[in-house]
DNA sequence: CCTTTCATTTGATCCTGATCAAAGTAATCG
DNA sequence: CGATTACTTTGATCAGGATCAAATGAAAGG
C-alpha cells in the first residue's frame, strides 16, 4: 500500500486537496463553500480506466490518493505516458468538453470531483480560481516540456534515474534533496508503466535499472521498495543541472 | 522572407494578435484600451536571444511576425527544443518572474510587450482575461503533451512527416486538410533546428527529407520552399489517427 | 498447495539512428 | 567577384536500445 492512501480518507475532505491547490489557497470565502456542496468522490481501481480518448468528460478533479496516468496510443499500439497524476494534482480542462488522452488508474484510486459546468461558472465568476487553474496548468506546462527534453535527448539511463529522482522528489515532499541521508519509497508503476513513461521499451527498463542497482546507485528492496542511500547521487545520473528548481 | 512577416506590419496594431488571441476575442471594453496604453515592440534578428533560461523577465508578449523557439539545454550541449512561437502565439508566464529556458529568434521577429506586472493587474481585475490564458495554456498543454508521443514512441520519418504537417496547418491557416490540391511553404527551420525540435541529429533529418522526397511525399524547392502535392499522403506518413483534431 | 497469471529478469541478435568525416551548395561580405 | 562562413548532403561505421525468446519469480485464486 503506497504512502498516498495514508495521507487523506476520502471521507475526511477537511483536507482535501481541491481546496488547497486547485482551487484556492488564498481564502475561506462562499466560493469554497459552494464548492463543498458541489464534490462528490469517484473510486477506480488499479487498471481501471476512468475516461477514454474521445469520450465526454464531464467533471474536473483532484486526485485523492492513488495514481493517475495519461496516455496517447498510436493505432498500431505504441503508448506513450503524457502525464502522471498523483495525489493533489488536478485533472480536467474546464473549457473542454471532450478528454484528448485516456487517462487510467495506475494503483486503486479515489479523485474528488465537481461537475464540469457549475465548475465552469464558479470559476468566471471567482476570478482567482481561473488564476490560480492558469498558474496549476503552467507549472504543468513545465513538466511537460523538462518531459520533452527526457524524451528527445537522454539516455536510457539518466531517464531511469530521472524518473526515480522526480518520484522520491513527490513522495518525500521535495525534502528529498536536503535530507542527506537515504531515502526510501514505493515505485508506484510496473516496468512497462516505466517504460511507457520514459519512450523505452520495459527489456531496457530492467536492465537499467538493474545497473544502477550494480553501480551502487539505488538498492531495489522487497515489493517495489526502492532505497536511494545518496540522493546527490542519483541527481548526477539524471543529466540535469544540479540547481535544478530554483523557480520564483 | 517568410511570409508570416506580410501578415501584419507592426505599426498597425489595429489587428494586433494580442487583442485576438492572448487577451480578449470576447469583447473591446476599457480593458482593451488599457491594453493599448499599455503595449511596445520589440524586434529581434534571426539568431539572436530573447531571453536566456533563468534570466529575469519583466514581460510577457504576443508574436506579431517571425519565429521564435523555446529550447532546454543540458551542460553537455544536447538541445531540445520545447516551444515553437509562430505569429500570434502567447510567450510568457504570468506569475513568474524567470524563465525556465532559453528564448531565440529563429527568424527576424516582432513582438507585442506589455510589462508583466501591470499586465497581471489587469488580469486580476479583468476575470474573462485570466480564462482566456488558461484556454491558451491548456493548448499549448495539448501541444506539448503531443509532441512528448512524438518523442517517446515516432520513428525519424514519422517524426519528419509530423513536423512538416504541423507546418503546413499553421502556414495555411488549418485549412491544409480540407484542401485536395498541392500546398506550399516555407521552412523557417534549418536542419539542426529541425533536429533540436525532433530529438533527431541533423544528419537523420537530412537523410529522412530526402526519403520522403525520393518517396514523392514531398519536394524540395529552391530556398527551402516545400511542396505538399498530397497532404493527406503526408498525414499518412506522421502516424496519428487520420482524424486528428476534432477536439470540441 | 498447486495452478494460473502477471511481472521481472536475462540472453541473443538485429536495426535504427548516432557519430565521425568530408564534400557539395548556398549565402554573405569585403 | 572571390573568399569566407553557414547550411546541407552523402558516405562509412558504430552503438544504444529494440526485438524476439525463454526462464525465473511473485502474487492470486480455487
Amino acid at each position: 500500500m503506497s504512502v498516498h492512501s495514508l495521507k487523506l480518507a476520502p471521507q475526511d475532505c477537511g483536507d482535501c486537496p481541491i481546496r488547497h491547490r486547485a482551487v484556492c489557497s488564498r481564502c475561506d470565502g462562499p466560493e469554497l463553500a459552494r464548492l463543498e456542496e458541489m464534490k462528490y468522490y469517484r473510486s477506480f481501481q488499479a487498471g481501471q480506466n476512468v475516461v477514454w480518448s474521445g469520450d465526454r468528460m464531464d467533471f474536473v478533479a483532484s486526485v485523492v490518493s492513488g495514481i493517475a496516468s495519461l496516455t496517447q496510443t498510436m493505432e498500431d499500439g505504441r503508448r506513450q505516458m503524457v502525464g502522471l497524476l498523483l495525489p493533489s494534482d488536478f485533472v480536467g480542462r474546464p473549457g473542454r468538453g471532450v478528454a484528448p488522452y485516456d487517462v487510467t488508474a495506475t494503483t486503486d484510486l479515489v479523485m474528488c470531483c465537481f461537475r464540469r459546468k457549475p465548475f465552469e461558472e464558479m470559476m468566471s465568476s471567482t476570478p482567482h480560481v481561473a488564476q490560480r487553474l492558469l498558474e496549476m496548468t503552467l507549472d504543468e506546462l513545465d513538466a511537460a516540456r523538462e518531459w520533452m527534453l527526457l524524451l528527445g535527448r537522454k539516455t536510457a539511463r539518466e531517464k531511469i534515474a530521472s524518473l526515480l529522482a522526480i518520484l522520491a522528489r513527490r513522495d518525500t515532499g521535495l525534502k528529498a534533496k536536503a535530507a542527506k541521508g537515504p531515502i526510501s519509497f514505493d515505485l508506484p508503476l510496473t516496468r512497462e508503466e516505466m517504460a511507457d513513461y520514459l519512450g523505452l521499451t520495459l527489456e531496457t527498463v530492467s536492465r537499467q535499472m538493474n545497473a544502477l542497482k550494480r553501480d551502487g546507485v539505488v538498492e531495489l528492496g522487497e515489493k517495489r521498495r526502492i532505497v536511494v542511500p545518496n540522493f546527490d547521487r542519483l541527481a548526477e545520473e539524471t543529466g540535469d543541472d544540479s540547481d535544478g528548481g530554483f523557480l520564483s
